[in-house]
RNA sequence: GCGUCCGUAGCUCAGUUGGAUAGAGUGCAGGUUUCCGAAACCUGAGGUCAUGGGUUCAAUUCCCAUCGGACGUACCA
């Protein structure tokens, strides 16, 4: 990373300042380097604040960076000081390095080696299977594959995990509320308890468990009938909960695999329970002298871990709570040997993170090992007005969105905003959104670029002054840029600032990279792509590309299939396609 | 009451971990095409960084208080 390069650069002029005895900085002091880039890039491309040090060598801010600028050692570049800043103003073998690069590396030119192999256990979405998935389940969808992608890329051993919810109260009341879709289709005078608003808490109401509801009776009928007959038994409950959990979880799988979102395994909380490790985990708990009884209750002294208070972990009923389950659920995670567990949940959640942390320090993990990501919920915005949502009541789902607003577009809104801050998605604005839409700024500057390759193979007859190129011809380029003379590129002083700030740019994506990998997010890379894309835009309005000089359309065609080769392994980061016509 | 997140241009948001004259997009006003995609580019107006203190050479950034908003504070999941 060139970022690093400078850092390193300075770096080593402070190191040889004081060994030079130029610079004297007392016993103790702290480097800590931050390299930006000046918004003002006449300044230069890249630059340091080193005005920190003022505080420990009795100097002015301008007095250190001269020193140290006396002491740097760096070839092919200007170095400027104004006031504590130090920038650095690169020659073209940077760029022409960049552009090496990125040919021979193609997709690696994004990696780096931040994670060393570490594997990590990254779990989203996990939902209950008792309906399909609302618009703020894809935001965990659509952030938690970008983030998996974003951590492969900087060396992660990633598992993409999905927790099923299906054991628990909600799957009874899913069966339950099955039972009275199927008797209303069979006939029967019924109807979900409206009335009571108390009781209509525990039913789904929505109308996608009548659909649930016909295809058991067309498949079952035999069953369907007895059921009708028997009425509400556990046993037919059971029947029923279990048929509509896996419908739903069908639904569930193929909405996800729509909305590109493919999950390494699904876990099912049920199976904790068969392979007795939930019991398994209270007994070990109870071992430890960290259960307790109390009101006919069962209590896990999390407060001994810094909870504010104790969590039940079995109720007054004898039935666990989702704690007990979860808690099974991380030690089993653990147990598997990852060395990072990072879990997304929505801010509704934070509550719970104490409790899951209590619980893997009570087995002797390291707490400091799950990480949870909090992200804000998503507004739903519907004709100006805020709807509540829920699986209860009608609502959009995430499956009509990605109907109505396309995959892409669903996907870069979700990614756009920080997860610190609450989305707003304005349904009406998205799915009218055509040119307003950002993510076709950055998709168009693809489908140009592209255009422009299609151009030079397709080149009027006519038109003698200019030669077509075969695609053979164009491959044989891209596939060995070393024997054309880069330095071309560079010659023309007019379109020079231009294309160097594209070359910078395209570099600039392993930084993007690398921070995102650090700070477990993905919105940067939004912003990142929308910049590249307008700064191809400004290439393309101040340089031809193809143009009677053949030698420079060669060089000029490189440089445009290197930002194809960047801004398609960006937008593939975040599950979003690169189209090469719209 | 307590906890978490948020408050920056009319609107939606950045702000590189405390530094250069606070930046984009959108909207508004104006301009750019005989030639590779005008779904683009360029120029301009638009700000008490919620408010008040504190820390220091320097605060949108860190600390405290106040105001406003979202979410949570279950023997629900």
């Amino acid at each position: 990373m060139l970022k690093n390069f400078i850092k390193y650069i300075v770096k080593t002029g402070i190191e040889e300042s004081i060994k030079k005895n130029e610079l004297n900085f007392g016993e103790e002091y702290e480097i800590n380097l931050n390299v930006e880039t000046p918004k003002k890039h006449d300044l230069g491309d890249f630059a340091i604040n080193i005005s920190k040090l003022s505080k420990y060598a009795r100097k002015s801010p301008v007095e250190i960076a001269n020193v140290i600028k006396n002491n740097i050692n760096i070839e092919d570049a200007d170095v400027n000081i104004v006031g504590g800043f130090i920038n650095f103003k690169l020659g073209k073998s940077y760029l022409k390095n960049i552009l090496n690069e990125i040919y021979k590396e193609k997709e690696c030119y994004i990696k780096n080696n931040q994670g060393n192999g570490k594997s990590v256990l990254l779990e989203y979405v996990s939902a209950n299977p008792t309906g399909p998935f609302h618009i703020g389940h894809g935001r965990w969808a659509a952030f938690g594959s970008a983030l998996a992608n974003i951590l492969k890329a900087s060396n992660y051993k990633v598992h993409q995990e999905f927790y099923i919810n299906d054991a628990g109260n909600q799957i009874n009341n899913l069966g339950k509320s099955l039972y009275v879709r199927l008797m209303q289709i069979m006939g029967e005078n019924i109807d979900f308890p409206y009335d009571d608003e108390f009781e209509i808490k525990n039913y789904y109401t929505g109308d996608y468990l009548i659909n649930v509801a016909e295809k058991f009776l067309s498949q079952n009928f035999n069953t369907a009938n007895k059921i009708k007959t028997e009425g509400l038994t556990k046993a037919n409950i059971d029947i029923l909960s279990d048929y509509a959990k896996k419908a739903m979880f069908d639904l569930q799988h193929k909405t996800l695999s729509n909305f590109k979102t493919y999950f390494d395994e699904y876990f099912s909380e049920c199976s904790l329970y068969k392979s007795n490790e939930v019991e398994n985990c209270v007994n070990y708990l109870k071992s430890k002298n960290l259960i307790y009884e109390e009101n006919g209750a069962l209590w896990f002294k999390t407060t001994q871990f810094g909870d504010e208070q104790d969590r039940v972990i079995k109720k007054q009923d004898g039935l666990n709570t989702y704690l007990t389950s979860d808690i099974a659920y991380h030690i089993n995670k653990l147990k598997r040997g990852y060395d990072i567990l990072i879990n997304v949940w929505g801010a509704d959640h934070h509550g719970y993170i104490p409790r899951i942390k209590a619980a893997i320090e009570a087995f002797g993990y390291n707490p400091n090992a799950l990480e949870v990501i909090l992200g804000q919920l998503v507004n739903l915005i519907i004709d100006g007005e805020q709807a509540r949502m829920g699986k209860r009541s009608k609502m959009i789902t995430l499956s009509d969105l990605i109907d109505e607003v396309g995959v892409d577009a669903t996907r870069f809104w979700m990614l756009m905003r920080s997860c610190d801050t609450t989305l707003d998605f304005d349904v009406n604005l998205a799915k009218s959104a055509n040119d307003d839409n950002p993510v076709f700024y950055a998709q168009y500057a693809h489908a140009r670029a592209c255009s422009i390759l299609r151009h030079a193979q397709d080149i009027d007859d006519n038109n003698k002054s200019l030669q077509k190129f075969s695609k053979d011809e164009l491959n044989s380029i891209f596939n060995d840029i070393e024997h054309y003379n880069l330095d071309i590129l560079f010659d023309n002083e007019a379109s020079f600032e231009p294309i160097k700030k594209l070359i910078l740019k395209l570099e600039e994506i392993k930084s993007v990279i690398y921070n995102c990998a650090n700070n477990r997010s993905v919105y940067q890379v939004c912003k990142y792509l929308l910049e590249l894309g307008q700064i191809f835009h400004q290439f393309y309005n101040t340089n031809r590309v193809i143009t009677d000089n053949r030698e420079l359309t060669i060089v000029r065609l490189i440089l445009v299939n290197a930002f194809i080769i960047i801004m398609n392994l960006g937008l593939n980061v975040i599950g979003v396609t690169a189209p090469q016509k719209m």
